[in-house]
DNA sequence: ATAGATGCAAACCCTTTGCACATTA
DNA sequence: TAATGTGCAAAGGGTTTGCATCTAT
């Protein structure tokens, strides 16, 4: 996991040099949580005993963003403040008009609606900025906050292995469902075997969150960050459902397998790619690649089945073949039997 | 529908005093359709030959705010823009980063969400601030836009009776085949006499539609402003699956008829509630309304159903009694017949 | 008569910049 | 030594305000 100075490193521009300052005012900067305005870094300097000019702490402030170390964000009361993107990914806001804190999240389901709406403008999004204005729970009841706030890092770490644990938990529905249901007996080993690989997984999953929440007793407690609503059932619910309509066979079975781990996939390497170095990113790229393996393995015994069939009966009705992880379809392997069709 | 100057008549707050001054800057400013900086109504002011100062303006554009008349939004770029909310109701943006144009759009998706991430947190949302920047059509492709952008009051009205249009189809769809399904001869009566209705709103509506487009027949052509997925395919969508399962008799027919009527009066009525007054916000309304009386005769009727059946099996299981548009259970008239239960 | 609206210029706030000086590679 | 960072103070842009002067009710 990186360091926060390896992280400065990585992000260092070239042919910049090095400065005590500037390397001070990052440092003193990088070890807040929330978010400053330049004023306030000013004062922390200051406080830790340092004579900086204010401009330097804005020329660095700047440097900083254009280095992807900070985060601009604009709180619409005339003046920016600064967060440090260390082991914190993008995210929206809740803001209390009262006491001026702020609450974070992220929504998988605004973000793909955000898409939406652009693809329907044809325009394309670089950023988008969602602030919630309101009054907090402090602010309404008067009481403070029962839970301290935890570094959002930790939290974000619990939510994706919740959302990773949720899917898993799915999944494993799907493919004990799967095997039960499966005639063809080859078939019916893959789907075991594929429900006792989702157990296992689910194991180190749950152990692994088991541990995090053990080290932070008031982990568990902290509000969500990661709204992930259409996922926080697990991505393979739907397919579970599906199986139970009738008529489904073996390759029906397969088909709906392969466009789960695919949907998955996708999910959890679209959102790993886009946070920051942390530990959340970490879990959702390690299950992307869980997912595609078994998605490997799923299309690779599709087109098995589909030759067997296709041996079977030489003149059964063509089938289509399942697209890559990544939405194109793939060139055919010399397999073979699969008939090019429509729909 | 209200005129500019009832618009502004309803929202003069009292006690203040009439100004030449401030009448014509707010007048100047209700004729423009997008976003200004105050000084772009500074210079528009004086192109319309009138010497008002600098802080006058700013003075007035703040008055506009707190009275409701305009809305200030911040593009991030250090300067306020206004608009104001003559049939205009509020929403979110796209901005453009290259040309600075702004696009507007409405989610009741993203509403939603908004709502659970606030309730989660229990936070109190008092308003709500989404922008998207990135590129848009024309500075990507360097071509003008092929169609002229129409004032959003249409679009609005356009997009109102589109999702009032879908929810009307999937009702109608929903009481036709409800009535083909139904056994009970008045319960049949009851969906039959709602589909003809249904029908019939349906007529009206895309009589609306057409006369819209008709004056204006660049509308259809416009990008949409509401983006209302969920109801997009209208809200008795799911209802109509329902009703194919198996075991789905009278009862559960209208059991699922009041659930969606009860949703689509909701939404109609949220919605049409939050828009400023315009076409379409009394579309929404309207439909709100229709939709509420549908839900009580299908509750009336519901009530009828299970006293009858009541009175052939005095000790049949008891039902749950559905509860009043608004969510909470309905006091019982004096029908009487249907007995509390749980679930 | 008097609270409220206007004009002018100055003040304000946060942020950026010009320029002389210091530092690093 | 040449390019880059720093400090200071001044400028900048957008917005607000104090105060004298009008003007509606």
């Amino acid at each position: 996991m990186l360091s926060p100075s390896q992280f400065i490193e990585n992000h260092r521009p070239a042919g910049g040099r090095r400065s005590g300052k500037r390397d001070f005012i990052v440092d003193v900067f990088l070890r807040q949580s929330g978010h400053l305005g330049a004023d306030d870094l000013v004062s922390l300097i200051r406080s830790e005993d340092a004579r900086i000019s204010r401009a330097t702490i804005y020329r660095t402030l700047q440097w900083m963003v254009e280095a992807g170390i900070a985060r601009r964000v604009d709180f619409g009361d005339g003046k920016y403040r600064f967060e440090h993107s260390y082991r914190h990914p993008r995210h929206f806001h809740l803001i209390c008009k009262s006491c001026q804190q702020s609450f974070e999240f992220l929504s998988s389901d605004i973000e793909a609606i955000i898409e939406d709406v652009a693809n329907a403008r044809r325009f394309t999004p670089s950023e988008s900025v969602l602030q919630i204005y309101g009054t907090c729970e402090q602010c309404q009841t008067g009481l403070p906050s029962s839970v301290p706030r935890l570094p959002l890092e930790k939290v974000f770490a619990r939510d994706a292995l919740r959302v990773a644990i949720a899917t898993e938990r799915s999944g494993l529905a799907f493919y004990t469902r799967a095997s039960r249901l499966a005639r063809d007996p080859r078939g019916k080993r893959v789907f075991e075997r594929l429900a006792a690989e989702e157990r296992e997984h689910l194991a180190t999953l749950e152990a692994r969150y088991k541990e995090l929440t053990d080290a932070e007793p008031q982990l568990e407690a902290q509000p969500a960050f990661l709204f992930f609503k259409s996922a926080s059932n697990g991505l393979f619910s739907a397919g579970v459902e599906e199986l139970a309509a009738p008529g489904v066979g073996d390759r029906e079975a397969l088909r709906i397998g392969i466009r789960c781990e695919r949907a998955s996939h996708r999910f959890f390497k679209q959102y790993g790619e886009r946070f920051e170095e942390s530990e959340g990113r970490r879990i959702f790229l390690e299950f992307a690649d869980e997912e595609r393996d078994h998605f490997d393995l799923l299309v690779r015994e599709f087109r098995a089945l589909v030759a067997r069939q296709a041996a079977k009966r030489p003149r059964s009705r063509s089938v289509a073949s399942p697209r890559g992880v990544d939405g194109a379809a793939k060139p055919r392997g010399k397999t073979g039997g699969a008939r090019k069709s429509s729909r």
